[in-house]
RNA sequence: GGUGAGGUGGCUGAGUGGUCGAAAGCAGCGCUUUGCUAAAGCGCCGUACUUGAAAAGGUACCGAGGGUUCGAAUCCCUCCCUCACCGCCA
């Protein structure tokens, strides 16, 4: 959510900003603006009723203790509360209407952030290993001939987008969740958490999910609970409400947890294979810090997701995301893209976002700066990695033409053999 | 799920219808004094919204939402959460 004094004192800046993703979210800022400017009147007009009504009460109280009649007192108070009463009506109204104007108006993109109308325009900033173009077999039949999971199944359980990881091929998703937790908390010194999967509307609020995106989510108990679509929402939200001691940060957590999403608007892409399901596991990371920290922490946050590619020596590529593709709740992203030859081309394994305080501002979380003044917070987010793909790169990369799979050295401590055969 | 007790500021904790945004203590900040790693005294010390050029005001907030009342932290109702015990259960 975006400050609504910044749209108040600078709204050609914010409309600019907002173009570079798309003019139509320019039209928004009007929309907000109008509905602030009703809304403070109307607010104001309450609160001088409201401050009548107190001092005429305060009045009564004052006269009661000496026993003096309040008749004319009361009969003028009871006068004007029904017109209060509309007009408190009038000014929720338009408080609920602001927020959900402006719970819709994406983040304003970084400064650093590449302008361009779409996906074509991201830019590769860096790649690491030499994507080779062998012909390997596709993950699906890599996975039937060394047994490792099984979606036929899969689907008379839970339907299409689900798998079931069999015997080696389970023991080699919890072998690579072992491997990537380990590094992340143990080298680069992330707090491992696990989280609850089901949480409340506000918590998916805080984090941007709710309420533009409600048709992607898994709602339970009639929309009071959600299914969480990565654990960003749990991790994020988890110092919800709270004022943070600026020594503390940056906080940075790490969780492995299931991931669940419709996959609503992507109907019939990936169909085949692991590439889109609607669950998932994912080694999610999330850091919490004050604005000037930021930027470096994006920095390193990325690196840290990419680390892992590269331990498992998977070539990929990091991808700069321009304003056109840019997340909803991201000012700034870098996406990971490891190569997997069976489908000759790049998989998107993490998506690196820094929020500034746009997830911060919903979710009310601050810390107490140097001078002692409550500020809100940055908040960051990447993936490090989502299972699925990684597992694709891997078998894709790693598996010998109709030979054994071999695993990188990290992995074998892990998985307690050196190969699949 | 049942019963009971609770939910008040960064923390502890008083406050059962009126001048209470809320005592006191701790923590924090500032000053004074004395001085061996500190003590004592004094002062300051919530958040959000809003009016205003500013100075300075106003409104709201005591778990959430309703209700009673001229007036609610305080009374009533509903819900949520925490704790204890019981029941059930991985």
């Amino acid at each position: 959510m975006l400050d609504i004094r910044l749209l108040r004192e600078d709204p050609t800046f914010v409309k600019e900003q907002l173009a570079r993703r798309d003019p139509v979210f320019s039209e928004m800022v009007d929309a907000v603006l109008a509905c602030d400017q009703k809304r403070r009147e109307a607010e104001t007009q309450v609160q001088q009723l409201r401050s009548e009504r107190n001092r005429l009460s305060k009045e009564i109280g004052i006269l009661k203790s000496h026993h003096q009649r309040t008749d004319a007192l009361e009969r003028e108070v009871k006068s004007s509360a029904h017109q209060l009463e509309l007009l408190e009506e009038t000014s929720r109204k338009l408080q609920e209407e602001q927020r959900t104007l402006l719970l819709n108006v994406p983040n304003l993109p970084h400064r650093n952030t590449p302008d361009g109308s779409d996906a074509s325009k991201n830019v590769v900033v860096r790649s690491w290993g030499e994507p080779r173009n062998k012909q390997n077999e596709d993950h699906l039949l890599l996975g039937e001939r060394l047994g490792l999971f099984d979606f036929n199944r899969a689907s008379k359980l839970s339907g299409s987008g689900y798998v079931c990881l069999t015997g080696k091929g389970a023991r080699l998703e919890r072998a690579l969740i072992n491997f990537l937790l380990d590094l992340q908390t143990e080298e680069h010194g992330y707090k491992e958490m696990g989280m609850p999967l089901l949480v409340n509307r506000e918590v998916m609020e805080g984090t941007g999910q709710l309420p533009k995106f409600e048709e992607e989510m898994y709602g339970v108990d009639g929309g009071l609970q959600f299914l969480t679509p990565t654990a960003e929402v749990s991790l994020t939200n988890f110092y919800r409400d709270e004022i943070l001691h600026q020594r503390e940060l940056p906080l940075k957590l790490v969780a492995c947890t299931p991931c669940f999403r419709r996959e609503s608007g992507a109907a019939g892409r990936d169909r085949r294979g692991l590439i889109r399901m609607h669950q998932f596991h994912k080694v999610e990371l999330v850091k919490i810090c004050s604005p000037d920290q930021a930027d470096e922490e994006l920095a390193t946050l990325t690196g840290d997701a990419e680390r892992a590619l590269e331990l498992l020596e998977l070539p990929y590529r990091v991808l700069e995301i321009c304003t056109g593709d840019l997340g909803f709740h991201s000012m700034r992203t870098y996406d990971l893209e490891v190569w997997a030859p069976g489908q000759g081309s790049f998989l998107e394994v993490s998506s690196c976002s820094q929020c500034g305080d746009y997830q911060a501002r919903r979710m009310n979380l601050r810390y107490k700066n140097q001078e002692g003044k409550n500020e809100f917070c940055h908040t960051l987010n990447g993936s490090g990695t989502a299972l699925p793909r990684l597992y694709v790169a891997l078998l894709e990369t790693h598996t010998q033409p109709n030979g054994p799979l071999l695993l990188p050295e990290p992995l074998q401590f892990y998985f307690g053999a050196s190969s699949i055969p």
